[in-house]
DNA sequence: CAAGAGATTAGG
DNA sequence: CTAATCTCTTGC
């Protein structure tokens, strides 16, 4: 059975609907409070907009498997594979709430704020564990590999804003973060424009 | 082949 | 504000 039918809409659909969901490693686990979502090879964003490489090649297969890439050179950051396989959509794993776990995770980031354990994309990978060797793991198989995730069974309030730390495609609105939570990122010059979104 | 930007974070 | 430092793109 090749991944979860909710994940197969268009990233942008896809994104708001794992807020909630919780990502497991090794007994911890993080209940997800902000992504960000990208379309692939026609979002100027996306690190798939230019083709595949060696590195990408994991967000045109099947969804349901996670993409992993190091970012400025030190820090991991995940995302799950949505769409077609063929597609290379994907939502990025911004931040997070540690619910179970914690005090392991607490040992990887000593002196950090409990509710700061997983703030921020490079954050969640640390407090996880989730390294390069874990891209292409499939999460959807649940209990198949090193990281699984659930998806969530309740309905959270949802906030939008403009995507974090890029300048193109400034008019894809497409960070989406559980309203009011603690734990969400941004810290870098919040955007102004933030909006509410209960109908989705 | 060399240079620079980028889905980041910690420290001054 | 800047350093640290990997991957890919662009320019010479």
């Amino acid at each position: 059975m090749p991944g979860w039918p909710e994940l197969l809409g268009p990233a942008e659909e896809v994104a708001p609907r794992l807020l909630g969901g919780v990502l497991r490693k090794d007994g911890v686990a993080v209940r997800i409070t902000e992504v960000e979502a990208y379309a692939g090879d026609t979002d100027p964003g996306s690190h798939a907009y230019r083709g595949r490489t060696p590195r990408t090649e994991v967000m045109f297969g099947p969804p349901g498997r996670l993409y992993c890439y190091l970012s400025y050179g030190m820090h991991v950051c995940a995302n799950v594979v949505v769409g077609e396989a063929g597609t290379a959509a994907a939502v990025l794993l911004r931040a997070g709430e540690v619910v179970d776990g914690v005090d392991v995770a607490r040992k990887r980031r000593p002196g950090v704020a409990d509710r700061q354990l997983a703030r921020g994309p490079g954050l969640l990978c640390r407090a996880l564990a989730i390294s390069l060797d874990d891209d292409g793991s499939d999460v959807a198989d649940h209990g198949s590999g090193p990281v699984t995730l659930d998806l969530p069974n309740e309905a959270v309030e949802i906030s939008r804003g403009p995507r974090t730390g890029l300048r193109l495609a400034p008019d894809r609105v497409w960070r989406f973060w559980i309203t009011g939570d603690p734990s969400v990122s941004g810290h870098r010059r919040h955007p102004a424009a933030v909006r509410e979104t209960p109908g989705l």
